[in-house]
DNA sequence: AGTCGTTATGCAAGCGCTTACATACGGTAT
DNA sequence: ATACCGTATGTAAGCGCTTGCATAACGACT
């Protein structure tokens, strides 16, 4: 069976009895073509279900529409709804986002980073800074643009959409150690290669140090993003000799984890515990009780960020980050700490 | 600036003085190169940082590597997680995943199939059999092969891997009536374009039919995916006349919205009323009481769905589609009717 | 030493599209 | 009528890669 004949540009052309040059203008700048022209050929196309050859096409005009982006895993719901909403808004703009993950490892990133690119990616959109110079450096002499999202640092040049990590998370445990707590305990996740995490856990010791607590008695632990690492990492702090009397943790995950792991353990949050997550997704309000939290306006950022990069791809650079706001959602996990 | 240029195999072969056909086949047919040359030709390659033209390759060698999947949207869990499964597999035997959203629409489903396939994916991965005989057709023309993943149906001829949506929810729900009850609620995702809902639903009424209920008296919503429309939908079952003793959701994310709206109507779960889910994501544990569900294993199904589709584009064309399992798990949030 | 068979490499023809440039075609203004 | 101009369409040269076929290089065998 031989029936893989897929039609061409000029089996199109041939069929209208027209050149394949007016085809491709009747499907890429159609108003330079006559109307009665480009009846015929539109109808013909509709007739043959002919659609493009993309490999071709980029290869001819070098020219995608198409946004790239690599995100450390889909499983996360914050990713997830930021990228939803990016993609959403590509698609208004007509580009086309492809979507590759790192599983949070830098190697597979940068491979990753290097397919998109070979295939012809217009822009990419990653997450957060820490990433190896060098690949900026292709990045550059590929003349593909790049927007690192969900971080907003302004030390750094790169281009960035988001809020700041430490900031936010020190506007939180501010709240926290105004409520009286001075054994603070943390979760986060690794901070080797991830700076959104390193920035929270900052913000953290800016809290206390701002407050004349010693940032070195943090009591924190690393661990992979999950509800069970969470869970593991609390039992682990809370059997430390002092152990807190408040666990702020990296995210929103890792904080459901803790509270269910607390309450395994007979504590009751937050009569014995507080707990504190970051992100606010549906589930901080679904767990009992509800997760004291920072939001973050995830497809907010998703949006503009889709715009900021398709702006950039049409050579529209801006000139600067743009920051985002977070908010304090203090809900029933977080109280003063028991009287000892 | 003009640093933009992007080292061609043109200018590989020049460097390393060979013909551009010999670097072609030391990057895809090393064996085929005596190793001297190779050495010499890919230390070139490394040192200019070439990487071939994605666009190009595909024009002459008419094939990407590449898989596409269209899902109703990243906002789910469940896909997600499949999904992440399906990537992390496709990536070790070598493939890419592009994946698109259709924001559980159908014309917009369309349109990315016909994206994806103008982009050269070798196979596709759709989610449900539910969609135009045309599309099937299109795609038997360009010669791609697809896999329905999320469902699997005996009777329609499509290759899919998944389980039986039918046969699991009536599992579930004979389950249901042997704990008494007899007065059923139930909320689903929309029917008309979602033969998984469809399929739930279908079992619903099977295992009424099966223990002598009509299954007309079943009470049915159909919302959209979501906590809060969940939530409203519970609401508007319980305002009934003759409100049932157990709600059935199509999945965990509805139930998890009804049960909060149970509590928040002073309802307790399930003293007064049973709720159940469907998928058995994380959050089905982190609620109180913990959802009773059946349990779905998408990390398998992402995995065997990539190795099948695989398979399928290097012509091995499987003989039949892959049922798997679902369990049943009962948790806390069903019990038996409250005694009238 | 000559012949033949292998194997490594080069040559060059496309793959399907875009687009600069050339040309044809009408319509105006003179 | 003639000259001129603007617009619609055609011509054809690539874009960077793969691959069938031709050729060269090299051993092994007689």
């Amino acid at each position: 069976m031989k029936s893989r004949i897929v039609p061409t540009l000029e089996d199109v052309a041939r069929k209208a009895g027209v050149s394949t040059a007016t085809v491709s203008r009747c499907l890429n700048t159609p108003e330079r073509v006559v109307e009665k022209t480009r009846v015929r050929v539109l109808d013909v196309v509709h007739q043959l279900g002919y659609s493009p050859n993309f490999g071709a096409r980029v290869l001819a005009a070098n020219q995608t529409n198409t946004i790239g982006a690599i995100i450390p895993t889909m499983e996360n719901a914050i990713f997830a709804r930021g990228i939803q909403a990016f993609q959403e808004e590509l698609r208004t703009l007509g580009m086309t986002l492809l979507i590759a993950s790192s599983s949070y490892q830098q190697e597979i990133e940068a491979e990753q980073i290097r397919t998109l690119i070979a295939r012809g990616a217009d822009g990419l959109l990653l997450i957060g800074h820490h990433r190896d110079k060098e690949i900026y450096h292709f990045l550059e002499s590929r003349g593909v643009p790049a927007l690192s999202a969900w971080v907003y640092d302004a030390d750094t040049p790169a281009l960035s959409i988001g809020f700041d990590n430490k900031l936010a998370m020190q506007e939180l445990v501010e709240q926290v150690i105004a409520l009286g707590h001075r054994n603070i305990g943390a979760i986060s996740a690794p901070l080797a290669t991830n700076d959104r995490a390193k920035g929270r856990v900052d913000g953290i010791r800016a809290a206390m140090t701002h407050n004349a607590l010693d940032p070195d008695t943090l009591n924190l632990i690393e661990t992979q993003y999950g509800v069970d690492t969470g869970a593991a990492a609390f039992s682990q702090i809370m059997g430390t000799p002092t152990p807190p009397s408040v666990v702020v943790c990296g995210n929103d995950v890792l904080a459901v984890g803790a509270l269910r792991q607390a309450k395994e353990m007979g504590l009751r949050v937050p009569q014995d515990i507080s707990i504190t997550g970051f992100d606010d997704i549906d589930l901080a309000t679904l767990v009992d009780p509800q997760l004291t939290t920072v939001h973050v306006p995830h497809r907010q950022m998703g949006q503009k960020a889709a715009r900021m990069l398709v702006d950039m791809v049409n050579g529209k650079m801006p000139t600067e980050s743009i920051r985002l706001h977070t908010q304090l959602y203090l809900r029933g996990s977080l109280a003063r700490p028991a009287a000892n």
